[in-house]
DNA sequence: CTGTTAGCGCGTTCAT
DNA sequence: ATGAACGCGCTAACAG
């Protein structure tokens, strides 16, 4: 936790300028920003009118009076309390976000695409990272309640459904790849079935024959779940392919070590399951000293920037996330706007990038 | 914007449980929060006497009454409502983060920091993301601003000082990596001159001779330009090292290829100034069938989780985000507890991470 | 130790 | 079309 070597330079403050003298006036207590109360004795009107035109009834103004205020306004360069305007109306423009893991470059990219849709309708993000810890989860959730966000999108699994299920009797909840299961809310995410049933037909296409998944632990999280499902079932549709499924950790190496000496049916390739697996697994190919990828195949569901850079790329199937977090963002705004029709949900396909890692099918 | 692909499901509900009939009722006044007021009738004292149990005054209360408003507080699920103890106290507890580029690992690893440090002290973060883009910033700050944050951390350039210098009347600032002209506030971020200096002794000690130093374009980001001075003033002070600086984008190709195909003085590395530049090069690299990192040798200020995998490894001076974040967040809390000395930088010395792009110095 | 009172900055009835 | 008064949920000043 303590600076391990940091160096602490003065900066020099060589600026004669009078205006910086006085700065740093920052104590508990600021009272140097400027109300709707001053607003409206510089313009000599009620604070009801300043009230009116920053809100929906500007048209109730007259031309005389609506211009003094905008002088006024600029003038002292006003702004609107949020906080002080949420507590009246319910209304603060803040919208919540509860992220498993922000180190996930998936979560990331669908954070953007939600806080680019915050940004469009006047939104602003509180984003919140629970690490995969359920107590921050909680402390987080608690947090944001008591910040009277508007609404939560939600992308950590909810250990605690009741919790939730009490929350969202508050305020509107978007899941986000993840199914809470009991709780009824709408979900926006991938298509996974139809995800790994691409891959799949991919792989065989190219001639590939023994697959092997490689997914994280399953540990409740509804996505992971439901691409090995579907693995398992597309499989006894294509009587060509030959799989099976690990997971990453400890025994992932030798897992893979094993698929790869095997005589098998075919031509061998590894089916990533997202993108941490697809980094687990290039890594243990090179520790295998595997030549990427002609022993082996590869493809991954998600994509990385750094995909085409390893051996003679990896092909992806790549989530549209900026659609995915703009959608969620969307789901949330109808909600606010009082839509009570039943919960749904959005799937959406992603895309198949062919590169490198699945071209070269070894011939056995 | 609008879903390319989307699937959408209605979420079959045979949930029979009848708390759920009457869920979503969340219309603009959300009337079912409990309030303090509720809490101190339930335990039959005043509103004072909730206040002091929740805030620091804790102390002055009785044991009885202080057991039984815990007790009210527990049985109705109370939480103080920040936005109303911000508006009295002028503590939001609500700390605001501007990010240039969200898609930037750098960004994501020190607002990790922050967010850590954050949780660690009770405040929570609202981070904003530019884009790159000055409009965007400005709205963000307006927006950070009507929320009554208690400080900023910032790390996009302020194209505009003087608003920045305005805001900084109001609340304390600390800047990341980015220095801003003008703007006299604490910075953290990494000693470019040390980082340069190591990258460059490196390269020498492992037998390189020429430099081509890529950066991504100069705008008037510091560490951008610092990081330049830099090598120019290292070059100075290697008879032995020869070198050039070029920055990414469309000319990147050519230059990187002149500097391959070059006679020069002896085995060639490039040198990235940072994560992007270093991905474009490799993608350069690699375009141009070049051996990696036989050819050149290749070192980077970063380090990204993909570095391992590319060819023999890239070899890195990684940046400590994690206490780049917590340190910034701490100079914020030292302002807030009305620390009015001379504004400080701390500089943070990277970490040599040596892999395989620049262990086997081409022999010429 | 505890309750009463008076705002924080703003939106919203009511009158006018 | 405009202003006065009240209250959102909470803290701080003062009494007792």
């Amino acid at each position: 936790m303590k600076p391990v070597s940091a160096c602490i330079r003065e900066i020099a403050c060589d600026n004669t300028n009078k205006r910086f003298q006085a700065v740093n006036s920052f104590s508990a207590a600021q009272r140097t920003r400027v109300t709707m109360l001053d607003v409206a004795q510089r313009a000599g009107v009620s604070k009801a009118s300043v009230s009116r035109f920053i809100g929906e009834d500007r048209a109730l103004l007259s031309e005389a009076i609506a211009e003094r205020i905008e002088r006024a306004i600029n003038d002292l360069g006003y702004r609107p309390n949020q906080m002080a305007r949420g507590l009246k109306r319910g209304r603060t423009r803040l919208i919540g976000m509860l992220v498993a893991d922000i180190r996930n470059p998936y979560s990331i990219a669908v954070m953007h695409g939600v806080e680019t849709a915050c940004r469009l309708h006047g939104y602003n993000l509180v984003v919140c990272n629970t690490d995969r810890n359920d107590e921050q989860e909680r402390q987080h959730l608690a947090a944001l309640r008591s910040y009277n966000i508007e609404g939560l999108i939600l992308n950590t699994l909810g250990h605690d459904p009741d919790a939730l299920q009490e929350l969202h009797q508050e305020m509107p909840i978007v899941l986000i790849d993840r199914k809470v299961e009991q709780l009824h809310t709408d979900l926006v995410g991938l298509d996974n079935a139809d995800a790994v049933r691409m891959a799949l037909e991919h792989l065989e296409q190219q001639g590939y024959r023994d697959v092997l998944m490689v997914s994280e632990p399953v540990d409740g999280t509804s996505s992971r779940i439901e691409r090995i499902d579907s693995f398992t079932r597309q499989l006894a549709t294509h009587p060509a392919l030959h799989g099976a499924v690990v997971t990453t950790g400890a025994g992932l190496r030798v897992a893979i070590q094993t698929f790869v000496q095997a005589p098998g049916n075919g031509a061998k390739a590894i089916f990533c399951a997202n993108g941490l697996a697809a980094l687990a697994c290039t890594q243990v190919l090179r520790d295998l000293n595997c030549r990427l990828f002609e022993d082996v195949g590869l493809i991954a569901l998600d994509d990385l920037e750094w995909f085409p850079l390893v051996g003679n790329g990896i092909t992806a199937l790549a989530q549209p996330t900026q659609q995915i977090g703009a959608s969620a963002f969307d789901c949330l705004l109808k909600r606010l706007g009082g839509d009570k029709s039943a919960p749904l949900a959005l799937d959406f396909a992603p895309q198949l990038i062919v590169r490198g890692s699945t071209r070269q099918p070894p011939t056995t």
